[in-house]
DNA sequence: TTGTAAGCGTTATCAT
DNA sequence: ATGATAACGCTTACAA
């Protein structure tokens, strides 16, 4: 058992070398008030040492433990991790660090994972809802001990938390809007999931801007991918495949954008020539295909910070307008995979 | 301020309730032997009281964090990630969780980041070194407290320290001995760095490959296109456009591979009928590209799983043959992109 | 402005 | 096998 043991130069050893008492130490490092040459010598004294605050001895003492939960999809979903990465980024400057649980395996092992945060005694939490149902009750736990929980990009109904998300309906009614506008009728989509908050969104404005437009919607041109790559591939497929294909797709989210360009590149169908394609979100690869893709933009380091000072307002105790909604709107970037007809 | 506070249960307050001492819990949840009736007494009162015991005051007793740091490129690379999760997997069943640096920013920046570490007293580190170059003397402090660094997919030069990699050298022989027994002479190469270990290792196996079977190596067809997927993009085109193109591609990268494709797919050169290729890497999109691409499958969960054995042996004190070395075969998963000529 | 001392929730060392 | 008690490094009353 070699175990254990930084070689720690403790507030007391450097009170010693500064010839003041620990209280005074301590007041230094959170910013009080010192006599000028106490100041001095304290921070001299720091120096000299290489001192560093044991961040566990003060979060005993303080009861936080200066550690944010963030409950996402997957560590591989760009993202989630986009947004995660600006959150980090914010809360970090006031010492937060990070702990994140992927949704990875049954409903079981998602409330362990709740559990070790539990344990873990964050002072706050992030949760990206999508597969994180089933553990609203775990979640309310949190609530009932007056550690804040944001919501991020969508919700759970019953649960009263700070939200972050994006103007989802209006980012869809505007995309749809630009392909009307382009003369195209035969529109399809490619949604998220049936069930939850954030596809719902993206299919009402989907619904509202051709229902604004007199165009009647044709239920075997709105499909759902589940957010997954491979299913939009094959759903791509099956659009084009039927005997009276869409002129134009739009598609909800990264990774079904690029099982559904895979998809046309395959079958010899050309952008925009062939297919006016809107994509969602705007990650690496959306520079790299070409043509270029028009896409809804969601402003992942927008959604990151409001979470960030959001959630450190509510620790510090700050509970005015509470539970706020942060609806962060989108951009579209408008460049050439839409074709006027 | 209404700061602070999970409404805690402590030992003290199972103690109580069980009618024994603190020490008594203590013992318990350590796996200790008690009087079976005490054994009963504790077990209950801890259900009864919903008790979890605070890692903080355990951390600060045994001067552990129970947290590791994990180095890494960026939180949206998909290959550090796929292995830090797998790393976070096993790690978390002994309560460590980890905090995640990525690289972004300056020299500067980046060593702030390692300073947040220290502050956080990680217990351990993981660094995947490209990018954390000139980081060298923060991590030996490290070392030099005897905290163990285990360094990832690669290594510096002049840093004692266990490793973990793929066999690089060996996986690209094998990829391009595949394409010269498809009687492929000019293959081209689009590797990683120039100067990072990784990258050296697996242009060295092409050139063994070339050697072996005596065909010369063509400088004009070995191409550096850094990880990037616009780059290897780029690359393609230009290696297309050669006076005498290759009619083979190995490609050294997850992101390149799909730079590659775009390239490809734009140009439109048929895989394989009119290029051959070979990639690195096997995710999500690897299995939605028509043709299915033969790839160099690196086994990033053993990586992953390595790389928590090894620190949790160092933690724990056993430094039986340090430094050590694990290194990793890679899968080729042959599948439909080579043509034989 | 500064020193002193109590206490945060554990573990570990004594006795018993 | 168990109980009492002293740390661990820090913040924060309370006194001075």
């Amino acid at each position: 058992m070699g175990k254990g043991g930084w070689i720690m130069v403790t507030m007391v050893d450097v009170a010693d070398r500064a010839g003041v008492s620990l209280g005074t130490v301590s007041r230094y490092l959170n910013g009080y008030n010192l006599r000028e040459y106490n100041q001095k010598k304290v921070k001299e004294a720091i120096r000299e040492l290489d001192f560093n605050p044991n961040i566990m001895g003060k979060a005993l003492r303080q009861k936080q433990s200066l550690t944010l939960g963030v409950l996402l999809y997957d560590w591989t979903d760009i993202f989630g991790m986009s947004i995660t990465k600006a959150f980090g980024e914010v809360v970090e400057q006031s010492h937060y660090s990070l702990i994140m649980c992927h949704a990875e395996g049954d409903l079981k092992r998602r409330r362990q994972k709740i559990q070790f945060l539990r344990d873990r005694c964050v002072d706050g939490l992030v949760v990206f809802p999508i597969l994180w149902e089933g553990c609203e009750d775990l979640l309310q736990k949190f609530l009932d001990e007056r550690i804040p929980v944001v919501m991020m990009d969508g919700w759970f109904e019953g649960l009263t938390t700070d939200r972050v998300s994006v103007e989802n309906a209006s980012a869809s009614l505007r995309a749809v809007e630009m392909l009307i506008h382009a003369n195209h009728k035969k529109i399809a989509v490619i949604n998220g999931s049936r069930t939850e908050t954030v596809a719902q969104e993206r299919l009402s404005g989907y619904r509202e801007a051709l229902r604004l437009y007199r165009i009647p919607v044709r239920e075997d041109l709105v499909t759902y991918g589940n957010y997954n790559c491979a299913e939009a591939y094959q759903i791509t497929k099956e659009l084009l495949s039927l005997p009276d294909p869409p002129t134009a797709l739009f598609v909800a989210n990264y990774y079904m954008t690029l099982g559904a360009i895979m998809a046309l590149n395959e079958m010899n169908v050309r952008i925009p020539d062939d297919l006016s394609l809107i994509g969602f979100d705007h990650f690496e690869l959306s520079d790299v295909i070409k043509p270029p893709l028009t896409v809804i933009e969601q402003p992942v380091e927008e959604m990151g910070q409001a979470a960030a000072a959001l959630i450190l307002r509510r620790i510090h105790g700050d509970y005015q307008n509470f539970p706020q909604e942060r609806r962060i709107n989108t951009r579209m970037l408008i460049r050439d995979s839409v074709r006027v007809l």
